[in-house]
DNA sequence: AATCTCATGTAATGGGTTACATGATTTT
DNA sequence: AAAATCATGTAACCCATTACATGAGATT
């Protein structure tokens, strides 16, 4: 048998590390704050959790009083969970595989026009600046929680790679689109 | 039946579009040149192969008099394979899915010691470091085409493009490692 | 002689998304 | 009353890697 080498495992440890919570919480916070590198979807996720409970890494209740949906499962991570995760963060992260399809229509930019790509690139920009927009309220709002004495360092670190990473990509496609409209020569 | 919205297809094409080779070669070029933002296995490359003949979007001819190994296949770009990569180019490129672990270990830091992190990081940063140098390898080679004659300004391009994202990622490294080390306080 | 690179291919497995099914509560 | 959000879950499908099988030629 194979070792299982999907990181969802972890992410939903993870996860219920922070606090105890329900599947489509996990989903939801990964969206917002997790966006820009990582994403895991509900088929994912709620088969992972009862595995987690199978094999003694976190334990469930249903939370039917609050009345809220049709009886929310909540999740909280065992001792025995803690571990795993930890044995986890301690590895090697793996080499990150990244698939960036503009860069490769980009690659193959001889075969049309550059006003299609110009367009692309334009789209990227506006796209990415939206992001790192995000990114920075991100910090802002942990900047708050900080001044009211929450710690959530990390948290932070993680949204600024955001905006490292998308102003990265915003410079490039400006530079790249001076490139393929002839007003730069040089890289 | 659901339209195939895997993009091995549009690589492989792009690739033929520049000079009839084989799927062997198309594996090395993505491999060296590709690596940063995309990658192919030969068990894609070799069944989409055979399925862009089928398709009649490419053309496979035997190259055995040269002898080498047991009979390269040589494939072509069509005129149909053309027109098909050209409608690709032209459609709005897909949102990126990146997955970044060492992220996530950052994000969960909080559950294990900081040198855990440190220790990740300054791996994080010398392969970065690493990386921008093949990059910018990979543009001086490309100047070198240049003053040739060969145009290759979108490979530059892209090879540029790397540079941009490993040097944010290792600057990013650079302060987190700062931030969590206690060096610094704000970001 | 052994190993590396060139070269092609398939089968098994794994990982992940999407679509679907269900239904309550909250907001408009 | 309708739509959005909260909430859980499964099945089908697709995408991709890995392992395996084969073998020639070049290099060490």
């Amino acid at each position: 048998m194979k070792e299982n080498t999907g990181k969802s495992k972890y992410v939903v440890l993870g996860m219920l590390a922070r606090m105890p919570q329900t599947g489509y919480t996990i989903k939801k916070w990964i969206e917002n704050e997790y966006s820009h590198f990582w994403q895991e979807s509900f088929g994912q996720i709620y088969p992972t959790l009862k595995k987690l409970v199978a094999e003694g890494l976190a334990v469930s209740f249903e939370d039917s009083e609050t009345g809220k949906g049709r009886g929310r499962i909540v999740y909280s991570i065992t001792d025995a969970g803690r571990k795993v995760l930890l044995d986890w963060l301690c590895k090697e992260p793996e080499i990150e595989k990244l698939r960036y399809e503009i860069l490769l229509k980009v690659s193959f930019g001889e075969n049309t026009e550059p006003e299609v790509l110009l367009g692309h690139l334009d789209d990227f920009i506006k796209r990415n600046e939206n992001l790192i927009k995000d990114m920075n309220g991100y910090i802002e709002h942990f900047d708050l929680l900080k001044a009211q004495g929450t710690d959530c360092t990390y948290s932070q670190l993680t949204a600024l790679s955001g905006v490292y990473m998308y102003s990265a990509m915003r410079d490039w496609a400006v530079k790249a689109k001076n490139v393929i409209s002839g007003k730069e020569d040089d890289l």
